[in-house]
DNA sequence: ACCTGAACACCGTTCAAGT
DNA sequence: ACCTGAACACCGTTCAAGT
């Protein structure tokens, strides 16, 4: 015979009914308290798995990050890169404007796997050294800005200044390297 | 004789003491109550003033917005823009994330006196018919998602992301116009 | 030692009672 | 009609009392 159900409670199962209660009733209403109601234990069970409100919103953020699909690896490294953001987009918009503040790092910051695939792909590409960092960290600035923006402001064009900033780092790659990168394979020679 | 203070209330009054609790003690300690105690009135005296909390906050929103100085126009429009997003930049960054995320959209969405003068510098420039608003709102988005991603990941440069941009937005201006366009001159001749 | 819920110190907002 | 604060329906979290 099983337990009852308060004695089955674990994070996991606490994770997927603050989602719900987020799908449902949207972020004002996810409440330590309000949580406990709805899996049916009492108040506080739910400070046994999560130290307080905050440790619950990082493992909802921890869910969102490693339940995202990484496109794999096909095309040109443009269109790798927009499936890469394309990808970020998909995740971060549906989010409520509170939970998404804390995604948006997650996903884009050094670490995630989105930002090891991207730097695959950049790295590839030809992008060397600080180079494929700082490209995706103003890919990165430029997707988490727009899905910020694109709520007050639904008729810009995501895929417009995402364009015009590829043709920007694009123009890295066939410049001629800085003078101290040019002296760089002497000395190791 | 004066009447007593409390009796002074005023919309700009409980502003100032809003950013005056805002800077000493942080986001969540702005309540409606204790800006009453702040204020040394009985605690429902704001909402005399604010039809609510949401009110009040689209009111700091406002002052924000309005104290912001708009820089001039001078030099080149990429000097220009740089200067503008510089604004925008100290604008946001010393506020509390939740106010931020309300501010930012005000300010560089269309029909601020920052994308007003942002209008001006890149229809200058050339940037005609959709262009103009298509490179600001790209603009927007990456100041935007800078400011926001910036405190995770510090080491990003600026200057950096919004060079290339410029760079790709350039490149709009000398390339030849759309088939389209070029016809319409005939048009209207 | 662990489980439990009463209690503390707050919220935003409504509304009935007093003037 | 206006002023006032008690009250309602919540919060996150602590902690004392019970088992």
């Amino acid at each position: 015979m099983e337990a009852a159900s308060s004695s089955r409670l674990t994070r996991q199962r606490i994770v997927e009914a603050a989602f719900g209660l987020l799908e449902r009733e949207g972020w004002e209403t996810l409440s330590m308290r309000r949580l406990g109601q709805e899996l049916d234990v009492w108040p506080m069970a739910v400070y046994r798995h999560f130290r307080d409100k905050d440790e619950l919103v990082d493992a909802l953020v921890s869910h969102v990050v490693q339940d995202m699909t990484v496109p794999g690896a096909r095309g040109s490294w443009r269109v790798q890169t927009r499936k890469l953001l394309a990808a970020a987009r998909r995740t971060l918009e549906p989010l409520p404007a509170e939970l998404r503040a804390r995604v948006a790092p997650a996903l884009l910051a050094p670490g995630s796997r989105l930002s090891g695939a991207a730097m695959e792909t950049l790295t590839s590409a030809g992008f060397r050294g600080q180079r494929a960092g700082r490209a995706w960290a103003a890919l990165g600035a430029y997707t988490a800005g727009y899905v910020e923006l694109a709520s007050t402001n639904p008729k810009v064009q995501f895929e417009y200044g995402l364009d015009r900033l590829l043709d920007g780092l694009e123009g890295e790659l066939t410049e001629p390297a800085q003078p101290r990168e040019l002296y760089e394979p002497a000395q190791t020679r």
